[in-house]
DNA sequence: GTGAAAGCGCTAACAA
DNA sequence: TTGTTAGCGCTTTCAC
């Protein structure tokens, strides 16, 4: 590796003048900056960027921690933000959380020690005396950590309203909700919009609502139990879109039509709803701009500027497809 | 932040004792340990690893190089990846390459500069010469970049011998394959391996081959025509999981049953293939083994030890599913 | 305009 | 067993 010391010699010039050409600052005479720059170029020196951050106590390095990167959803979210910041010059560190307030703890001390610049999170499980002393610049992503944090979010309970009411608009009478995990604050949310919708109603209770923990599988599974129970139920919200699947999937097993005798919708937008037959319906959010404006703002922030708009909310689009066809 | 010099004042000894107990290395009484202990207890003291890497000219930090996390292949590497050296200590910085090497060069490039202590590499294109300037620790996942850098794969070939076979095992009598971009080395291999089982035969012609660019609405498109051209088509062997999703699709749109009328099979084993119906037979990679094995391996190079094995090889599971049930 | 030198926080000789 | 010190590669005062 050569420092720039090498660069120095080679050129003749010290290294304060050698520092001076490549950052561009301070003055330097034309012709000794050419010279350094030729040496540079001769040399193919890059900066030793480790050595840069201890001075600086900065180390273009940002950190996203996500819940599970394996989940459909996060790829995206991972890829707006990594596609912004690496034009910004800053290079992305993927931490896997599992929901595990431990594991973001580790992980955020970890990034500390690394003079990680700042960090994106998905969290809501995050203690707000941790997350502060830590002391770093953080923006929250799909999920509100505390007020002071700027958020990048969409409104979950509208949304869940929005889901919600489209069922009904197509003509279902009995709409059922397949809730995501009860930790999960998004989930909540979203279930608190499907029950501004149907409470009330004088055939609702609360055995329209079950719990899918966010995966086709065990949707799968509760749905099939769930329309058991309830053979007169002709709509399912899913709080997302890999439980929708789950909701068709045990449609398909107790052989019934989907949408007409069970219309689904979904919620997050993923490719994943276009892959299946009927295709899904779905809530779609902006994941891509969500992410990148997320990296943009921590940006901001670590330039020591702040963020006046606490909480952003993108708008959601609902798709209408087959799956609520009818 | 506190640094070794707070703690060593704090425990009233030097910066070299504290050095010693928080590596346990070199003699330190036991009574001073304790009190050094106690200080870094006390003052919440970790030390920073960028002051550690410029010394030790290492960080603790490795790159993964992906061509597109977006793609439901990815993920779980990355994931495989990040999990085995999370516990070994080191942190992972992810990169899409975009099947760019104008990309992988800079990316490289950057990690370099940071000292990153090896990297994960899913390519190739990589230039030999540049990797070998590079002068750092590298595996390759997926994709064999060259003869002497350890590679974890399966083979293709003969994947795309036994997807094939699978095809006129289940009774297929005319069977066409969707190829992946040209440009990447594994969709090639899989092309041969069909080549392999069909050349020869009397009703073979080029057209039975047709590219899709492992995307499924691309895929949809091009089986369409490929369909309309020979309808004596019967089963179509897609190169990767998105593209049978595809041709599920098209078959789908020309009212064509799968198994029945069509079978299909894919390749990967990514979740997406239990998601559809019928549910897709595919040949399943053991991608998060693995992808923790190239880590182990990574370690390995890291540790200055060398790999003998420069080829490791993944058996391949032939899913049997619906989409060829007949 | 340019260079000498201090210092970022840590480790590892080398002395004591 | 412990402390002193040089140095990792870079940036930035402060003189000249």
């Amino acid at each position: 590796m050569t420092t720039i010391k090498d660069v120095a010699h080679h050129a003749e010039v010290s290294v304060a003048t050698v520092s001076r050409v490549i950052n561009r600052n301070g003055y330097v005479n034309e012709d000794t900056r050419k010279k350094v720059e030729a040496a540079v170029e001769e040399l193919n020196y890059k900066p030793n960027s480790v050595a840069r951050s201890l001075f600086k106590k900065q180390s273009k390095t940002i950190g996203i921690i996500v819940p599970d990167i394996t989940n459909p959803y996060f790829p995206e979210l991972v890829r707006g933000v990594e596609d912004y910041l690496i034009k910004k010059g800053f290079t992305t560190i993927l931490c896997n959380s599992d929901e595990d307030p431990e594991k973001e703890r580790l992980y955020l001390d970890v990034m500390k020690q690394k003079y990680v610049d700042g960090v994106i999170i998905v969290s809501n499980m995050a203690e707000r005396e941790f997350i502060d002393e830590c002391d770093i610049p953080m923006v929250a992503l799909d999920r509100n950590v505390h007020q002071e944090m700027p958020a990048f979010v969409i409104d979950n309970r509208d949304g869940g309203r929005v889901a919600t009411e489209h069922l009904f608009d197509v003509g279902c009478k009995r709409v059922a909700h397949i809730k995501g995990p009860d930790q999960v604050i998004n989930s909540e949310e979203r279930y608190e919009g499907y029950i501004e919708v149907v409470n009330g109603r004088d055939w609702f209770q609360d055995s329209f609502v079950v719990s899918g923990n966010f995966e086709q599988k065990q949707a799968a599974q509760v749905t099939k139990q769930l329309l058991n129970k309830h053979p007169e139920i002709d709509g399912i919200f899913a709080g997302n879109d890999a439980m929708a699947v789950g909701v068709l999937k045990a449609a398909e097993s107790l052989n019934l039509k989907v949408p007409e005798d069970l219309a689904i919708i979904g919620f997050d937008g993923i490719d994943l709803t276009e892959m299946t037959s009927p295709e899904l319906t779905t809530l779609s959010q902006p994941i891509y701009q969500m992410s990148r404006d997320a990296a943009k703002a921590l940006i901001t922030l670590i330039e020591g500027k702040t963020i006046k708009q606490k909480e952003n909310l993108f708008p959601l689009q609902l798709l209408k497809r087959q799956s609520t066809k009818r």
